[in-house]
DNA sequence: TTTTACAGGACCGGCTCGGTCCCCTAAAGT
DNA sequence: ACTTTAGGGGACCGAGCCGGTCCTGTAAAA
């Protein structure tokens, strides 16, 4: 259903609490896995792979754990996605260009990388230290949106299939 | 990857093709298979599915065959994508709330909600008409975006996992 | 040197996705 | 009427990925 991954959203639940939390020291997976009512091995599995990848710094040993890499307010959502489960394309031809038959003469590929790019760049734009920010910010931002509104969306039917 | 289903995809493929057609006469499954280049039960089932639903006419006997049931104009591919895989929502809880433990108390739960919306608006602005406009239009449209850009995302990595 | 906690794997069951098949019914043509 | 065309509605099925577990290292602190 246009979904990311459960693990993806995990993770990005694990940096929040991590943004959350005493900066001046290293949190442990347990800990974590704790806060987040999450299971321990998933939440181990994440903070090593976000960890391989810069955004969190690992100490080992006692007195152990993990820390943010760095603040906040410059680690975007559309980062962590990207990192967690790679390039960001409702399509295939999006992120893996040459695999579909019909590329060649496609009549909507190119609208589809617009679609994409204005997607991509929505979530480029929200920052972990936005997204703990309690208070809702901004709700008439979302006013101001790309493409043309051609009769703003007769489409909110529920289940499908 | 953030991906919607590749039958999804077909599906709005084979609308497009639809509407490219001469609309004054009805298009077989076989036709737009070919049309296409995708494997006829698949073209067949997606096309009994969006019938079913009421974005196509069908007109069943010799002769017979798919015809769009409204204008390409007032249809958003949010509709469609609404249609063919169920509610627009990146996170679980955003298409079925209730399910997640953390649910109560997450602390990422209101903007993901957030985030949903401008994604599901951003498609909801696309219309299938718009979608076969051969000329890419409007590329200064992606400029104005919701949420503040905090530093332009330095975040175009490629695989990951 | 023992304990704590991350590192990096392998591994695995279940579910969904993409795809196929089959039998039925409706509409045209002859 | 009968045949042909083409959609309607299923069931069905294999492969692949996803969410989740576990185990064996190794580094750091006490």
């Amino acid at each position: 259903m246009i979904r990311m991954s459960k693990l993806t959203d995990y993770g990005i639940v694990l940096l929040a609490q991590l943004a959350v939390r005493d900066a001046s020291v290293p949190h442990t997976a347990r800990e974590l896995a704790a806060d987040t009512r999450l299971p321990l091995p998933v939440v181990s599995k994440l903070l090593k792979a976000l960890a391989r990848e810069g955004l969190l710094a690992s100490h080992r040993g006692a007195k152990g754990g993990y820390s943010l890499a760095r603040d906040p307010a410059t680690l975007s959502v559309a980062h962590v996605i990207a990192i967690l489960e790679g390039p960001i394309a409702l399509t295939e031809c999006g992120a893996h260009p040459g695999l579909c038959v019909q590329e060649r003469d496609c009549r909507v590929r190119a609208p589809w990388q617009r679609i994409n790019e204005v997607i991509q760049g929505a979530l480029a734009r929200v920052t972990l230290a936005e997204l703990i920010e309690t208070a809702t910010p901004r709700v008439d931002a979302l006013a101001t949106l790309p493409f043309p509104a051609p009769e703003a969306a007769p489409c909110a039917p529920e289940r499908a299939r």
